[in-house]
DNA sequence: ATCAAATATTACCTATACGTAATAAATTTC
DNA sequence: GAAATTTATTACGTATAGGTAATATTTGAT
């Protein structure tokens, strides 16, 4: 199956080789299988808490702003989601008693997001068995290697982020 | 807001350094960061192929193995992905007329998927515009990083996914 | 050969991701 | 200062992630 890996790599004839090396060095591949991997090892690790690995991030995020909460748009941002994805998934949870959400005092379309005492308990809760997971997957790079390697993650995040930005008015690179 | 980050890092006391590091630097966000931004750019530029980019990952490990097709089974392990959501997949794709499914001859309970003359040639478009957009994004590194970073990534990608399926069996890291 | 265990897929469910349109409130403009 | 524009959110629709259970087959043990 490593042998299918390199093979399958090499049926288109003349591709630069950043985007055409074999499957196991090809980013989009990787990043899937790391953000999948990692995801769904959370939300194993915290089901039995209720909660899902999106929602802890929610948490995470109101807790990490213990002043007057958070509006709607504020969290979408900090979460590199989406308007539509954040309001439903704040529904849910204020269903599930995590959090309160009252329109804001000095913006009338904003609703100022708050945690409740259970989503705060939530999250500590959660927050432990994140960082027994960290620990275990960091564990796999050699110590030294660790700030580089997430100073370059960094890099490639937000080169993604702006190329997704900038495929959203016709530009297309061409 | 670069403030924010790095504030907003420091409100819990007694946590090791690698997993309570200023958000810049924290594994999963950058992960998150990077995946949705990847994701969202390659959408954009496709959406006028008719296609998603998970739609394009089938479409890319099929033309990788022109040879007898694969099974959803094939398919569900080299996308890193689940049997439900691989079948659905399938199913939209099907009905779009990008690809075939039929009994297998040998295992009548597994379906054989093979492409059309649309999928092959949806495909080749498609392969255009995610090269140019790796090209796009990978250039943010410095040329000599791009092979040990990837390298890295591979290493923590596997990590992930071990500890998923780690997380299955009661395990729990305990 | 026959029955039990393993396996590929489907069916059904909830949680996201994200596009488009509608709504309402704030801001800008003339 | 009312009208046009921008902006925060909701409503609604399609696609994906993935859990559980049911189904159909294949494999393995007796």
């Amino acid at each position: 199956m490593a042998m299918d890996d390199i093979s399958s790599a090499l049926d288109h004839g003349a591709m630069p080789d950043e985007v055409d090396s074999p499957v196991k060095f090809r980013f989009p591949l990787l990043l899937r299988r790391a953000w999948y991997g990692l995801n769904q090892a959370f939300r194993r690790r915290i089901v039995h808490l209720g909660i899902t690995p999106d929602q802890y991030t929610v948490l995470r995020n109101l807790c990490e702003k213990h002043t007057d909460g958070l509006t709607q748009k504020d969290l979408t941002q900090r979460m590199s989601s989406d308007p539509n994805t954040v309001a439903s998934l704040l529904e849910r949870m204020e269903s599930a008693g995590l959090l309160t959400r009252k329109i804001d005092d000095q913006d009338r379309r904003a609703r100022r997001i708050m945690l409740s005492a259970v989503g705060k308990k939530r999250f500590y809760q959660a927050q432990a068995i994140a960082q027994e997971l960290q620990v275990e997957v960091l564990g796999a790079l050699k110590g030294g290697d660790c700030p580089r390697f997430m100073h370059e993650l960094g890099i490639l995040a937000d080169a993604c982020r702006e190329a997704a930005d900038r495929s959203l008015k016709g530009t297309k690179t061409s």
